[in-house]
RNA sequence: GCCCCCAUCGUCUAGCGGCCGAGGACACCACCCUUUCAAGGUGGCGGCACGGGUUCGAAUCCCGUUGGGGGUGCCA
């Protein structure tokens, strides 16, 4: 096997982190561009939240953001559960040649022993009372005297006092493996060369690459990226923020646009441009033009490019995207009255009107409803405009015979009728559209009409003429 | 507290000693276009945290201060 060895790491939670997304992806573009391989490990050592269906979520996931289990590149996924013997043994051999000790004391003991001392974490008590192992003993690390340098793509060198790193636990004192041992095995056995994560692990890195020379390899090339923050500066969180990547998806953010927006975040292509296909991102990520400070998750930013490659759709394409939001059960119209040839006409009026696919059912509701759906606001504001509801009676009576029924010619006449009231077309549409749409505000009323047909037209005319004035 | 990381417009960034009187994008504002709303076009607002060095020359290098962030578990 040659080429480098990157590998992304989740632990299933049930949801997939726009964080680990970035993660991810970073992994990838290197992987793809340097020849590697991309392995994928579930990190399931806690038991207790691990759940098989997770796991389906993060390959689902992945495959979304364009990362795809029968890709060449990718291998896995492993579990790390299944690996729960490596990890012992390792500890194991560790604990022969004398690199870990066995300590009896409770957290609890540890914190008293740190409060009396005036010193944070655990102070190394166990250490040379030469203690087997037993029920309820937790297996130490222990942490040489030195310093621990270690390499990182994005950082350069960054060195940690190891007598600031504890004697950190491998084992717990119910036998099972911790993640900084699991970790470091699977790594080790997975012959992996580059380590790529979050900073959040940068301090923990001093003890892996401890662990991997104490086990006899050598550490892998680091490289942690700034964390994701929200609009506090504080890392993205589960409870406070928007971080579910499958959320984004149901709300109609394009792979396209997330992804490309992932990777823009602390990282630039050349040139003064950032809306960049996929391939021309592989081509050219490099660690070392990382930025080295948190990136602000910005929403109004990523609604942004989602825009922009929706209006980069061609329109079946688009069209094509929209239809989970048309056939959902939440549309806002009898389903059976959906009419797709309808939708097809006006798609490339809705296609420059929404950020996100989403918000499509909305633009297009009217079409399909029996009744449009008048908001009272609208109306008020609509009609209460001098000469408005003469302008509704008449459009109504002049549309009753119009030839032909077209965008251009309705345009024309309303144009016509308006300008007879003193209103120019803006102001004469008004009234209308409320009346056929319901609001203030949608796809160009002339072209909707047109598509809507002359007879349900002229009946919700009708209909709003005999609602009268707003009083 | 201790360890580590970081610091260019509000935000994401370009910049890697002279090309910077700091460029782009998002957001915001104005105007144009216009059947509403968008989209599009044009223009505007707005920044090198601070203080010391080094240098002929610093946003760029060094030190300090301040300010942010991450970590500090028998979580991962």
């Amino acid at each position: 096997m040659t080429g480098p060895r990157y590998r992304f790491a989740p632990s299933p939670t049930g949801f997939f982190h726009v964080g680990g997304a970035r993660t991810a992806l970073y992994n990838w573009a290197l992987a793809k561009q340097q020849g590697g391989t991309f392995v994928l490990r579930i990190e399931d050592t806690d038991e207790a939240r691990n759940r098989p269906e997770w796991t389906e979520g993060i390959i689902d996931a992945l495959a979304w953001l364009g990362i795809h289990r029968d890709d060449p590149t990718f291998e896995g996924p492993y579990f790390q559960s299944a690996l729960a013997d490596q990890h012992v043994a390792a500890a194991q051999r560790l604990y022969d040649r004398g690199s870990a000790y066995y300590c009896d004391l409770t957290p609890e003991q540890v914190q008293e022993r740190a409060k009396a001392a005036g010193k944070p974490g655990y102070d190394g008590y166990s250490r040379d009372r030469g203690l087997g192992p037993g029920p309820g003993r937790v297996l130490r690390f222990r942490v040489p005297p030195g310093t621990t340098v270690v390499g990182d793509a994005v950082r350069g060198e960054v060195e940690f006092a190891n007598d600031t790193l504890e004697d950190f636990v491998l084992l717990r004192g119910n036998g099972t493996p911790m993640f900084l041992l699991a970790n470091v095995v699977d790594d080790i056995a997975m012959g992996i060369t580059h380590v790529l994560r979050a900073e959040e692990h940068l301090p923990n890195t001093p003890k892996q690459q401890l662990l991997w020379r104490a086990l006899g390899a050598e550490p892998p090339a680091w490289a942690h990226v700034p964390v994701l923050v929200n609009e506090q500066r504080k890392k993205l969180s589960k409870r406070r923020d928007k971080v579910a990547l499958e959320q984004y998806r149901a709300e109609g953010y394009l792979a396209e646009a997330m992804v490309n927006y992932l990777m823009t975040l602390g990282w630039s292509p050349r040139g003064d441009r950032e809306i960049v296909p996929w391939s021309q991102i592989e081509a050219e990520f490099d660690l070392a033009d990382v930025n080295h400070s948190p990136a602000f998750f910005d929403l109004k930013k990523l609604a942004a490019f989602n825009g922009e490659y929706i209006r980069a759709l061609p329109v079946d394409d688009f069209v094509a995207a929209c239809q989970p939001y048309l056939h959902d059960d939440g549309v806002p119209w009898p389903p059976e009255r959906y009419r797709p040839a309808v939708f097809a006409q006006m798609a490339p009026l809705v296609q420059t009107r929404v950020v996100t696919l989403a918000e499509v059912p909305a633009m297009v509701d009217f079409l399909f409803q029996a009744d449009p759906v008048v908001d009272p606001a609208a109306w008020t504001k609509a009609m209460g405009v001098a000469g408005a509801p003469a302008v509704l009676a008449e459009t109504a009576r002049c549309y009753a015979t119009l030839d032909p029924w077209s965008a251009e010619a309705l345009k024309d006449a309303l144009d016509r009728i308006g300008t007879a009231h003193g209103l120019k077309l803006g102001k004469a549409q008004a009234p209308i559209r409320v009346a056929v749409t319901g609001r203030t505000v949608g796809p160009p009323l002339f072209e909707a009409l047109e598509v809507l047909g002359r007879d349900e037209t002229l009946r919700r005319l009708t209909d709003a003429a005999g609602r009268g004035t707003p009083g």
